[in-house]
DNA sequence: ACCAGTCAGTTGCAGGTGAAACTAACGCGA
DNA sequence: TCGCGTTAGTTTCACCTGCAACTGACTGGT
């Protein structure tokens, strides 16, 4: 039998970037789930459209890589609320331009701002060299 | 409007621990998932048992941050997969002590040795210092 | 002894999610 | 132009999940 008296649940990373994650998108989910109903594969492609401006489904799909059906979903529950418009390409009428709406903008604007916010209450408790050693790390881990 | 320039997806940290909390989750997943069809709640309960001894469902949710439907429900998974059985306390009807099986302790031990050898290559790419502080870093985040 | 409150654990229900099948549209070779 | 393969996006299905309601068991005040 192994020795069980080493590795402590706490030890194993995959456990602990899962509770850290966790914890991180339970606090800012307030953000977009209270003022906005939204729903956090919503709140990232509205990010998206936001952030990078018009650019299809499937642009966000491989951006955020997120699946093409919760983008569909996501893209769907947005249009509803009048937060983005879908347009046709005339050239490839497969592809649909997505852009916000005045008021998907607007709600973009102020949860993009709320976002920095967040990150930086955070980063509050590390260090300016702990925080950027955290990002790299993390960023290594997920081959972003 | 703000500005759009600066703060980017990736600079944001739940999205970060969020795709580095699924790589490495999926990663390891493979192992309790094709060798034995288990879900991530399920490894986690024999996690659990197998490390820290016999216990309750309670102490299980409190312990590994689960909810107790979650717990009940691998429970009953592993019950019936006949890695775990339950005994109900004599002291306390409403308590029930579960103990791994010996092919409850035999998955978890090939387990607990896969996943000591999963942190330990996803360590690799880091120096003692960068993952003792990543490590550090998360616990924080995580507020274990 | 009673009953209201609480606790461990289960279940029903209403979603969210991924995999696979499907639709519509395009493109390229014959 | 026909047809096969591919692509963007949707839908279906089966499953996991959280919440709330529930069951059965204990507890403490009256």
């Amino acid at each position: 039998m192994s020795d069980h008296t080493k590795f402590d649940l706490r030890d194993f990373l995959p456990y602990l970037l899962n509770q850290a994650a966790e914890m991180s998108s339970l606090g800012f989910q307030q953000y977009y789930k209270s003022q906005y109903g939204m729903l956090r594969t919503e709140w990232r492609v509205l990010f998206h459209l936001g952030r990078y401006g018009e650019m299809t489904a499937k642009d966000i799909c491989d951006r955020a890589r997120l699946h093409k059906t919760k983008v569909s979903r996501a893209v769907s529950a947005l249009e509803a609320r009048r937060f983005l418009t879908r347009e046709q390409l005339s050239h490839d009428r497969r592809h649909e331009q997505l852009k916000l709406t005045t008021s998907g903008l607007r709600a973009f604007d102020e949860l993009y701002l709320a976002a920095q916010k967040y990150d930086a209450e955070i980063m509050a408790d590390f260090s300016d060299q702990e925080g950027e050693a955290l990002r790299k790390a993390l960023l290594k881990i997920a081959e972003l």
